[in-house]
DNA sequence: AAATAAACCTGATTCAGATCATTTATTTCA
DNA sequence: TGAAATAAATGATCTGAATCAGGTTTATTT
């Protein structure tokens, strides 16, 4: 069987969005100039599954969702924080409508640029293009990650991936005030929100995670680790 | 709310891939050089998930199923028909593994690019790199959708779902052989074989198909459609 | 500050689908 | 061709987590 991977719920891509580098001052120029940035509130539509895509995003500061839904049920595929990007996979010509919606969980500033030079840019700039690449590819590994996590754990380990993930990647510090709610963690681990409560309570009392209103802590990294691993 | 959007278990992308037209004389002269193409029988492995990524891909004729596995539960991903690429995430410089392993359903020809190549290609080439990542996207939507299926729709959805894929998009006909066992109908459709089967007989009983042995005809498409959609 | 709404929590119940245990059919290959 | 192995089928049982129903606390609005 040889090593065994290990697939985690998280997924804030380790990949640094290096593509930008890759582009000339003139480029940059004209791409800035092509550019706005919008803030949006905690809360506020980012982007609308199905509607026209007239803009790739980049995430300057904040933190969102990304998730597609049927009407009924929603899917949350991944979370954006600093410094990556959102809307790639509406540069495809085949795909000019948002193939997912996109919301700020917290007050977020993200830069909006024109899909037109964007796509431009790829054609001029194999350089650039390889880059995009390289973030789509790290995408993909890191959604197919969560998509296993999802279809394979159980909830605890889900929702220690994701207790996790907003420790390690997101805060990097042990302790924090949660900027999501509970049915934002639901929806994130893929289960109801009164399972939600009921597991942050068990953890709680088993003294793996203090928890007391928005205010978080992990106690025992080690045990939140084995959760999430063993699913 | 607006337009319900359906997601669906298939993962044959209905792109096609345009890639290799992009390329000049020149440029697939020297691809042809620097590709073989192998014959995989039934059952056998194509490409091992961690195992260094020395090539890319692409499906000539046969059948393929693309999964990940931590070394008890597998997931599998999508289905390789012919005209697909398999190994495109592996492009990245940071990701030079494969991300996930490939075995044939069926005996099939594929065609082994040398990567090295293919990435020069993608630099020196930017039409070329723009349909690399077309595919890529429109691979991210299929993913999605195969994702929301999986975590969303319940067994009998999720069965059908498979069924009509087969039907519609891989033997393009109501009635086949079944080239997957019940093991791998489970597989794809994330449940145990044994449900598989109930549900298969639940089917055949209710006149929405016929199966005996490998033997298989969708009845009542429409019905079946139904029975996807509503999860 | 009162009213309303939203988020949070808890217990009881239910159920889809997994798992387990066997039996029967079909392949495989010695 | 016959033994062993694999795949298919079926029944019985179990369980993780959803759903439902109700209550409490915390935010938001007026």
């Amino acid at each position: 069987m040889g090593i065994i991977e290990q697939f985690t719920g998280c997924t804030i891509s380790p990949h640094k969005c290096r593509c930008f580098e890759k582009l000339s001052d003139e480029e940059q120029k004209i791409l800035a100039e092509k550019s706005v940035i919008v803030k949006y509130k905690k809360g506020e539509i980012i982007c609308k599954q199905g509607s026209f895509a007239s803009h790739v995003m980049y995430m300057e500061n904040g933190l969102a969702k990304v998730f597609i839904d049927n009407g009924f049920d929603t899917l949350v595929l991944k979370i954006i924080p600093d410094g990556n990007m959102l809307g790639l996979s509406s540069l495809s010509d085949e795909n000019d409508k948002f193939q997912y919606s996109a919301m700020a969980y917290i007050d977020s500033e993200i830069k909006l640029m024109d899909i037109i030079y964007f796509k431009q840019l790829l054609s001029q700039n194999s350089a650039f293009a390889k880059e995009i690449i390289d973030i789509m590819s790290n995408n993909s590994v890191q959604i197919n990650g969560r998509f296993f996590c999802l279809t394979h754990k159980q909830s605890y380990g889900r929702l220690a991936d994701i207790l996790i993930c907003l420790s390690d990647r997101i805060f990097k510090t042990n302790e924090f005030v949660l900027p999501l709610s509970r049915k934002d963690l639901a929806g994130l681990s893929g289960m109801s929100s009164e399972t939600v409560i009921r597991m942050l309570k068990k953890f709680h009392d088993d003294g793996i995670i203090k928890l007391e209103g928005k205010n978080f802590k992990i106690l025992d990294h080690s045990r939140l680790k084995r959760i999430s691993e063993k699913g």
